[in-house]
DNA sequence: TTGTAAGCGTTATCAA
DNA sequence: TTGATAACGCTTACAA
């Protein structure tokens, strides 16, 4: 293992010299710096990152927080964070949590500990009082949800799932089911206010029947789908908190022979790649998992780098897309009240 | 940012009494203990890792290479490393190569620059000569095949497949299509040499119109499975080198009018958490995802700690899992022409 | 443009 | 059991 001060040896110059060459080559000369790059050559020298960054007291790399990393929307989101951080010359430290608020802590003292520079959280915030306040140094919270404190990127959650929904108002659904995430869970407090909202619009009265609780897995969305699929009077639609569930919803469905959408319309959220590939395919909201990646990577480096933001809240567009999962509701002349004329 | 000598100040003791007391607290007497104790709680001194990890000279990190962290199966592998790892006190750099060699170098680079320990390698290797021979520092490949060099961790992946297509056969199908990865890659080789042991020891000729090439991707899988069912004599079962792919052919065989596993039957490979959720479900093979990361884990840590292992290569037990995606061929006495009975 | 030398925060050696 | 001090490899004033 040779170091600067053997490079400085072979090739007769000082260590500064070195470092100057392989730091801020502008300030050494042409021929110096020949010499030591051929001396770096001659003894294959590779300059010792652990020292320089213990020197420069930065570690070149970000701890990325995430509740489970085989969740495939966070895979993109990761995937496109890692892009954008090697670019700018950091690593990403990956932090699977499995929701664990310890193993979430460990993460945490990397940075305390200065083997990280900052943090990107992919977990939303779950209560306001708890963990924010410690957080002092560079945090940033990606997908966000309205009450999530602090330096965030997020889409608008409430308007995109209001706008499944009113979509499926439009397609003639009444009784809209809704398979929710984890009580507490943030973006199912936001998306359920979306679902609210366009029922309200719409002069749809509130049933707390058709909500079913799930946590954002693909089996709690079949359990949930199966729940709504046995009620007395079971919606024509089931609006569902992202894809993975929608896709359990799907196959319960299909279990209780209904049809998707014949019988029961089923919408996603997330977009994920298998979407577009179940039977049938999923009508969904897209979230720019690459622009959400790259953007909270450029925001965290100037966090990092002691820059204050002028905004710290960013939200970015959503797509609404529509493929075959949702269709016209047969029922709609039986079970709407108030049908289509305006009100 | 306090330091291990304002600690001692305070404390009244020397550096090296705060610096035993977190590294050998043995080698302290209860008294100084505590007064360090306190002086650490007092100026909430944490220790910098950096300059630790830059005097033991270790990173107390890995790099993990994966293709593509958004291939389920890799996620799931990558999960079960990260976990391990933490468990042992480090972390893991995510190196998400999207197979370029210039990315993959540049995360090898952090191992030659002491950022990190050692490499996981989640991309089996494509040919023998090329990049394995500079490989002198701890190296270990993960889903590797029959034909990876140095230490690695695999499955039998032509016993695994030749499992998936004696089953086939055993149904009754003579004319099983096969949707392979990219010519080149080596799990492409392997599981090909599966396809065509099962084919050749029931007598079944190999019939090279029958293969079509993917590169383990759905859309992939999608086109694939489209030439095959335009066959003039097109085949009762398509075997897909990995779940994605399944899904995809399966898509494509439904698009024709064609029923899976009525006109067509179809196998996965890597049992992906949608396998169970797809319509039909999918007969597939489960490697074992997390062993495969724990393991690979614990030897990179041996390897790390200068130890010889004493068994390169482990290979690891898969399940074969039927699900609905698989069934008799209808066809069976049409199309075979030594049928059932023992030749 | 170059060299000398101090210092980053820690650990470990050696004496006491 | 403790303390003084020399490393570790690099960067960067400061001086030449």
């Amino acid at each position: 293992m040779s170091n600067i001060r053997e490079v400085a040896r072979i090739a007769g110059v000082s260590v500064a010299t070195v470092s100057r060459t392989l730091s801020h080559p502008d300030k050494v000369s042409e021929a110096s710096k020949k010499k030591v790059m051929e001396a770096i050559e001659q003894v294959k020298y590779r300059p010792n990152m652990l020292a320089r960054n213990f020197r420069s007291a930065r570690a070149y790399s970000l701890v990325v927080l995430v509740p489970d990393i085989a969740n495939p929307f966070f895979a993109l989101v990761i995937r496109s964070i890692e892009q954008q951080a090697q670019k700018k010359g950091y690593s990403v430290l990956l932090g699977d949590t499995q929701d664990s608020h310890a193993r979430e802590q460990d993460y945490i003292r990397l940075v305390e500990t200065r083997l990280a520079d900052g943090v990107i959280q992919l977990r939303p915030q779950w209560d306001q009082t708890s963990d924010q306040q410690s957080m002092n140094f560079p945090y940033l919270h990606l997908c966000a949800t309205e009450s999530t404190p602090g330096p965030c990127i997020r889409v608008d959650n409430v308007a995109a799932f209001k706008n499944i929904v009113d979509y499926l108002i439009s397609l003639g659904h009444r009784r809209i089911g809704l398979i929710t995430g984890l009580k507490g869970n943030p973006h199912t407090i936001d998306r359920l206010k979306g679902y609210k909202q366009a029922l309200s619009e719409a002069g749809i009265p509130f049933d707390e029947t058709l909500i079913a609780e799930g946590e954002f897995l693909i089996w709690s969305g079949v359990n949930a789908a199966n729940t709504l699929c046995k009620l007395p009077n079971r919606p024509t639609a089931i609006a569902c908190m992202n894809d993975e569930m929608a896709i359990g919803a799907i196959q319960a469905i299909k279990s209780h022979d209904l049809k998707v959408p014949g019988d029961i319309s089923v919408t996603g959220f997330d977009d994920i790649s298998y979407s577009r590939y179940c039977d049938p395919p999923l009508t969904t909201i897209s979230q720019p998992a690459d622009d959400m990646g790259s953007i909270a990577v450029d925001i965290l480096l100037r966090l990092i780098e002691g820059e204050t933001l002028d905004e710290e809240e960013h939200v970015l567009p959503y797509d609404f897309i529509v493929r075959k999962s949702t269709s016209v509701c047969k029922a709609a002349d039986t079970n709407s009240d108030i049908s289509q004329e305006p009100n």
